[in-house]
DNA sequence: GCCGACATAGACAGATCTGTCTACAATCGA
DNA sequence: TCGATTGTAGACAGATCTGTCTATGTCGGC
């Protein structure tokens, strides 16, 4: 059934898989290529470096989790009493998935910041996107932009605590405190 | 002035500013002992292997933090209308610091996580610590457990977004948000 | 039928990493 | 004074990393 994925797709599930399960730094390109089935040559064909292998890992990344997230949401959608529950609910699913290893763009932030900067801007896209989700769920007023950052920067908080915790209950738990307070304030 | 430090001192300092600025990953051991004015031999005799280094970090990260961010919180409190401002003029020492880079803790779980699980304990162990200090600030009842948690949860939001910003405004702000909705709720 | 694109297979260079080892010097308490 | 500790200096082993290279095979479109 994967036998006629091209080259450089299996090569970019691989680089997915890998990148976020062990880090980036954690995984040679000798073992990406070996996982896709593809041969060094190949691999430095399709793209030029590791460098613009863990961009391209990104893009994928970010447009995955964008559009399940948003399924998520719609999925949720108006099914509680509070309109911040739906982000619960969706978070849940994900901290709950069985590989769970926190927040791609931020652990690619904290592992190259220095090494490669263009990773800063990546992730300051992703964060924005993410929070323009959650704008779209809040109803309109002056402060719809303020009150999606203020959910956002939680998010992030709880996706954290789910990582470092290994079990998702405790950053859900706390996080419904954050977004309870946040929306009946 | 700094000539009479030990050996191992230098290095524990060496590690410290190269593996909080650069990553633990990224900084080799060879980097650290020439930073340390300290030979390889010397290294070894003090520190059986990296891991043992990287331990070493975390627990002076440790001290090093807790003491400086409780010193802050002393120093700014009773000075603000809500006692949580006291945390957000504590953080706002630390996000400006010439070096700040996130917190070590969770840089060290994103970086090592996998490889190296104490990693997971120690961190925890640390933000315990930090929820520990906002309780204290908090008026005695039901609810000051939950909610020193949810702050804690709140602050690590905002640690990694001005990582990501490379700046502490908008961080600031917007924990500033999420402060106000959980003390006026 | 042939050319160019894409693939395999794997050796190789050159850097860097952790950790070990030998040989020698300085210091200091018993 | 002697012996243990701590230090310097640096070669070395062995692994792993990114990236290049040669040589060969396959296959679809012109």
């Amino acid at each position: 059934m994967s036998e006629n994925i091209s080259a450089r797709d299996r090569i970019l599930r691989s680089a997915h898989n890998l990148f976020y399960r062990d880090g980036i730094r954690a995984t040679g390109i000798d073992r990406i290529i070996a996982t896709a089935s593809v041969t060094k040559a190949t691999f430095y064909r399709h793209f030029p470096s590791k460098n613009a292998l863990i961009k391209a890992y990104l893009d994928y990344r970010h447009t995955l989790w964008i559009d399940k997230f948003a399924e998520a949401l719609e999925r949720h959608r108006g099914k509680a009493e509070f309109a911040l529950d739906t982000v619960s609910s969706a978070l849940h699913e994900w901290f709950d998935s069985a590989n769970y290893r926190g927040c791609a763009f931020i652990n690619a932030v904290v592992e190259l910041d220095a090494a490669l900067p263009e990773v800063g801007a990546i992730a300051q896209a992703h964060k924005t996107a993410m929070a323009q989700l959650i704008g779209d769920l809040l109803p309109a007023s002056a402060e719809r932009e303020a009150l999606a950052g203020a959910v956002a920067l939680a998010i992030d908080g709880a996706i954290i605590r789910a990582q470092m915790d290994k079990s998702p209950e405790n950053a859900l738990r706390t996080l419904a405190v954050i977004l309870r307070a946040l929306q009946t304030q």
